[in-house]
DNA sequence: AAACACGGCGCG
DNA sequence: AAAGCGCGCCGTGTTT
């Protein structure tokens, strides 16, 4: 019989793919007892506890419970210098808090253990008072980590012996528990995998920038005769509200104050053309692309690799986060509305002797919307591969589709697909057609059309608001219950669609990760997932056999029978950046 | 010095 | 009656 203990370690820092290390972990059983054990104050008791801890990682006899188990097993495995977690039976109380409580405000250990048992939190700051730069606990007094740690073992069996019952208790909820816990043992591969950093051309773009930042602000301080911080909202009013008595059309939401952001100064661009409109722009978008490539530089390893801090359960909806850097939105070109681009994406590459596939899911949320709402026109045009936007388009834009060029209804078709999900989600019929650019009175008229040709996907926001309202939650297909904040009970489509997308996601990961395990001996691995999308690493010299793994692992992305729509993928290839990518075509 | 709020901005 | 949502990160400004 397996015994259950609660496992948590201490380190010197948070970057366990570089120089921090663990040098101390704690356990306690459900019975209350703890053990701590210091890896690094004397060499017996390192010995010692280093064979209790092999016992707990290599003999099957022991179930870890961790708070946040990729971190620990991410710990042990550096300590141990071998990979241990797709050996073990493990438990997450820190995954299974968020199953059980997705719009908790934290789901820190000591929080939930305090507001759970009344555990006092004031252990953190007695610490706290010994650790200089904020995450390395080894220089504490071995006595007062010697109550930290026990306290925190004790905690984390609480939390289990409370949360992991209810888990249980739901047979669905209980499959998304093992399918998280899974992901996690994908996840540590594509941590420790990483992602190779262009840095020669991540310093080129730096240096061009800093210059671009300069030029952009010496225009911006001759035109308005003065020093100027742009990065000060409190300047760029003065100099737009007061200096050149422009007129306030956009205000912030919580302050009210006048608003200098992106939208405000494309309205005054349209009503006030004027040069300075464009050099504030262009400095604020040159100064942050700057200032995030050069934090790359600093969160390279030796090898110019990048190990990101990926959270499985990073937000309410059940998505997924990433930090350290977040490579979840690193700006790429191209986009409408964006005039100053930055090519941040030219700083990432493929390791030398790969590429990278970048393999994402065509229109998921539309997708899921059609499924959830059941409209039937949408679910035949999906199910014959046909274009769903399109109907939108035609109602929409009227005429101005129908005697459109190609090129201008591509367009048209980008700004009706924005609006199908902008109504979806919520947004006001007025809202919408004033970022179509309709007259209000057209608008409304078109949108009427627009109800009555799509009843059941202009109701799916209202029918789901009124059971969030209800109930207080939402549920996905797979199960996951999804609580949905008061007063925005119109958020639940949002909550719906994002929370099945990453569902799906992750199982996919999960999938794709052991096939490639199996298959490729994990030559060919997952780096990176991005909501609707992986990015995968493959080695050139098996690209001979490449179209038929591509085949596989889309053949495992878009396996899920209960949709009444099909699930598609699109192909990219990397071969030099990842901002050069090829469509690939099976 | 650290923690927090806010405005702002990138991605899906 | 009116409402897109979810993140992480940056710089500024205020509070502790």
């Amino acid at each position: 019989m397996k015994k259950v203990i609660s496992y948590d370690t201490e380190t010197t820092g948070f970057a366990l793919h570089g120089e921090s290390k663990m040098f101390s972990f704690s356990t306690c059983d459900p019975g209350g007892n703890t053990k701590i054990c210091r890896l690094d104050k004397c060499k017996v008791s390192k010995i010692k506890n280093t064979k209790y801890l092999k016992k707990i990682f290599e003999t099957s006899r022991f179930i870890p419970v961790m708070h946040n188990a990729k971190f620990d097993l991410t710990a042990t495995e550096k300590y141990l210098q071998k990979h241990i977690a797709e050996d073990i039976v493990f438990h997450d109380t820190s995954i299974q808090s968020h199953l059980l409580m997705n719009d908790h405000p934290s789901h820190r250990l000591k929080e939930l253990a305090y507001e759970l048992a009344g555990i006092k939190r004031d252990d953190e700051t007695l610490v706290k008072a010994f650790v200089k730069d904020g995450s390395d606990y080894s220089k504490v007094p071995v006595d007062r980590m010697d109550a930290y740690q026990k306290l925190d073992a004790e905690r984390t069996i609480l939390l289990h012996l409370f949360f992991y019952p209810k888990i249980k208790e739901d047979k669905k909820v209980n499959e998304i528990y093992k399918e998280e816990l899974e992901l996690v043992k994908t996840t540590m591969r594509m941590e420790e995998r990483g992602i190779m950093l262009h840095r020669n051309r991540c310093k080129k773009l730096i240096d061009d920038l800093t210059t671009k930042r300069e030029n952009a602000l010496e225009k911006i301080e001759h035109l308005s005769g003065r020093r100027i911080n742009p990065d000060k909202t409190s300047h760029i009013e003065w100099l737009l509200f007061e200096k050149f008595e422009m007129p306030i059309l956009k205000r912030t939401k919580k302050t009210s104050s006048p608003s200098t952001d992106k939208e405000a100064l494309n309205l005054l661009r349209e009503t006030n053309p004027h040069p300075i409109l464009e050099e504030i722009t262009k400095f604020k978008s040159f100064s942050r692309g700057r200032t995030i490539l050069k934090s790359y530089l600093g969160l390279v390893d030796e090898n110019d690799v990048i190990h990101p801090d990926i959270n499985t359960n990073g937000a309410s909806t059940g998505r997924e986060s990433c930090k350290n850097p977040n490579l979840q939105n690193v700006e790429k070109t191209g986009v409408l509305l964006n005039r100053y681009p930055v090519p941040a994406r030219q700083a990432f590459r493929p390791r030398p002797g790969y590429v990278n596939f970048h393999i994402d899911y065509s229109g998921i949320e539309m997708r899921l919307l059609v499924h959830y709402c059941q409209e039937p026109l949408l679910v035949k045009i999906l199910n014959k591969g046909g274009d769903v936007h399109r109907p939108g388009a035609e109602i929409l834009f009227g005429d101005e589709f129908k005697n459109a060029s190609k090129k201008k209804q591509k367009t048209l078709r980008g700004a009706a697909k924005n609006a199908n999900f902008a109504i979806a989600y919520g947004a006001s019929a007025l809202k919408v057609g004033k970022t179509l650019g309709l007259d209000a009175n057209v608008a409304l008229r078109r949108f009427d059309l627009y109800y009555r040709t799509f009843p059941k996907l202009s109701f799916l926001g209202r029918a789901l608001a009124s059971e969030a309202k209800q109930q207080g939650y939402i549920k996905t297909i797979f199960g996951r219950c999804l609580r949905v904040p008061e007063n925005k009970n119109y958020v639940a489509t949002n909550y719906l669609i994002q929370g099945t997308a990453a569902e799906i996601l992750k199982r996919a990961q999960n999938r794709v990760h052991k096939y490639l395990q199996q298959a490729t001996s994990g030559e060919v691995g997952i780096l990176l997932p991005i909501h609707d999308e992986i990015i995968i690493e493959y080695p050139r010299k098996r690209l001979k056999d490449v179209d038929h793994v591509l085949k596989e692992i889309k053949a495992l992305m878009v396996a899920f029978e209960m949709f009444l729509v099909p699930l598609d993928v699109e192909i990219e290839i990397a071969t030099y950046d990842w901002e050069h990518k090829k469509r690939y075509t099976l």
